[in-house]
DNA sequence: GATTTTACCGAAAACGTTTTCGAAAGCTTT
DNA sequence: AAAGCTTTCGAAAACGTTTTCGGTAAAATC
């Protein structure tokens, strides 16, 4: 049966302190362990505060410490399956180390990511990471947190332009191979519905894609590229599915779509269409959402590791903080991705 | 084109007084726009703020003004469509409030949410907004939050006996509803796959189920209700679906299921089975998450307002906030839910 | 018994802000 | 010219903590 004193007000150092007739150095240093209190005065202090359920006040400690124990960490939103895992991963991680997650969205828009990467600043978390909205194309925030010294971690959507440490995967090896994939299986009109012209990985796909085809010797014909930029990758995908067949009919047999969503988009209009795939066509998708694994047909796709991504990405940052003011160098990861082969293909 | 002064240490409102040759009262002063602040001083102080690219210390803001902007949101797991969404609506609303969101994640633990209540009382802030975990059978730590004159909201998975303010739905309708659709349709052995014994939401889906069956004079059988409690929603769907059908066959055709989750693992293991939806067996969710809409066939759910939710837990949250020390009368907002006809019935 | 060492404690400064209160200087009113 | 207002400013205290530094008394050493 544990017993809570009622209305127990913020008990501070001070109140200790006179309640026990002693200085609040000491009980300051009673509570850390300081080696020069007396072990007797540190078993009255250290019952005292428990009694009263003392608890240090979190800002006094941050002003005079100089850290926050705190990270802050923007994404585009927290409604989709790869950076909800990614959250987790960083939250999980940050945890053991003590360090909590302040959450913010930029809803793919630049100037809430610039907002809220002043909150951060204002806020004086310890380190920042942060996964680029598509919109972003100026960088200077990113600077801005530089000058601040605080220890930034790009993460999937990054800026190569920017000199700190990143955890990415090779989305160009990743695009590469999954196209190639099709290409070994014998499709050879295979159409990409790519994403936003600006963003890293949105281009790297691209690139991959293209060189696969080019590889295997597959002219690249750039009226099989469809973009969906519209930010509501389902209906993207299902409305370029729609051009991609009143274009292309029956002269297209693979679809290699930059996001799983995309691919269900698509998905769902072939269903709906009597287009049968993977007969009539072929698609392979990217992230290997849950959703690819339940979907009918299930969707071939790639693998992106959501949860070791963000457990990484808090590593390192974890590293920068601990080693500041030293002289940095910064470090970018590449996680492992693989093709996950189902139904669609 | 944006010039920064390379490694802009800090700034502080000393280093502006200095700099201008006034006091560190007037510059703060200045910036808060107050009125015994000359026009031309202030001019002189907002300028060489910008240019210097001030930002207030939040540690000693807070510090001074007993209060921190921040309040603690607890889930259960990030990865997971509704919460996700709840997640998204609680940002966007206290971001215009100024306020900021720290999220920790409970993992269905108890321990957890318990060490992670702690922590946010430690950290100050003003607010703590919490879905309890499925483990939490003990309440002391909501109780302690009280105690700590901390304002508290639960949402979704709630505790009844606590007293606190509360954004729920009618768990208990909004079965009742889905269920008695089914009996309208015709279906007579209705199942269910219900979640863990304790979660009140568990509880009052059931009662509902239970509660449409005896109002339509339907029997009810409890070798048709199974417990899905592995913490793993669509295997629990699944190896139910399994077990219903090897111990019922023909003798059940519609099954009310307490998740999107669970529904979609027992619809993938009757679409492997050759068991046809609706035809066979009709399938009713719960929450309408996105995978629902685009499954094969198509789920009929009920809707779950998640950012409304999320948006609601945050006002009644802030209205606590302001209302301090004043007599609180907490509230109990219930969210509507609807129904949702799709293709499984 | 004098000196050094050890053990223990507390005053004070500092972190960066906000806000109260008083004071000085200029202005207006008689 | 005296009295009262207005305008403008800054000193100082406060928020709660940490840490340096010095001091005192007791214990140990010679």
């Amino acid at each position: 049966m544990i017993y809570y004193i009622r209305n127990m007000k913020t008990i501070t150092l001070k109140q200790i302190a006179e309640e026990l007739n002693i200085s609040v150095t000491t009980v300051s240093k009673a509570l850390k362990g300081y080696s020069d209190v007396s072990k007797k005065t540190k078993k009255q202090v250290k019952e005292l505060a428990k009694k009263l359920n003392y608890i240090p006040n979190a800002s006094a400690v941050n002003l005079r410490t100089q850290q926050t124990k705190t990270i802050g960490v923007i994404v585009p939103t927290t409604v989709h399956h790869f950076f909800a895992t990614v959250i987790k991963g960083i939250i999980k991680t940050a945890k053991k180390r003590d360090y909590m997650v302040i959450l913010l969205q930029s809803e793919e828009d630049a100037e809430q990511e610039i907002k809220s990467v002043d909150l951060l600043i204002s806020k004086g978390v310890d380190g920042i990471m942060i996964s680029l909205s598509n919109k972003t194309q100026n960088f200077d925030h990113l600077e801005k947190i530089k000058n601040h010294d605080i220890p930034l971690v790009l993460f999937d959507k990054i800026s190569k332009i920017t000199d700190c440490s990143k955890v990415v995967i090779n989305d160009q090896k990743a695009a590469y191979d999954a196209v190639e994939y099709l290409i070994k299986k014998g499709y050879k009109r295979i159409a990409h519905f790519r994403g936003d012209l600006n963003p890293q990985v949105s281009i790297d796909r691209f690139l991959g894609y293209k060189k696969a085809l080019l590889n295997n010797n597959i002219e690249f014909d750039s009226s099989l590229v469809y973009i969906c930029n519209n930010n509501d990758d389902f209906n993207d995908g299902h409305a370029s599915a729609k051009k991609l067949i009143d274009m292309h009919g029956k002269n297209v047999d693979a679809l290699f779509a930059i996001t799983d969503m995309v691919a269900i988009g698509a998905l769902k209009y072939f269903n709906d269409h009597g287009i049968k795939i993977p007969k009539d066509i072929a698609i392979i998708g990217f992230s290997n959402w849950f959703m690819s694994s339940v979907i009918t047909p299930t969707l071939t796709t790639i693998d992106q590791p959501g949860y070791k991504m963000g457990k990484t990405a808090f590593k390192l940052l974890y590293k920068e903080i601990k080693t500041k003011n030293v002289d940095i160098s910064y470090e970018t990861i590449e996680m492992k991705t693989s093709l996950i082969v189902r139904e669609s293909t």
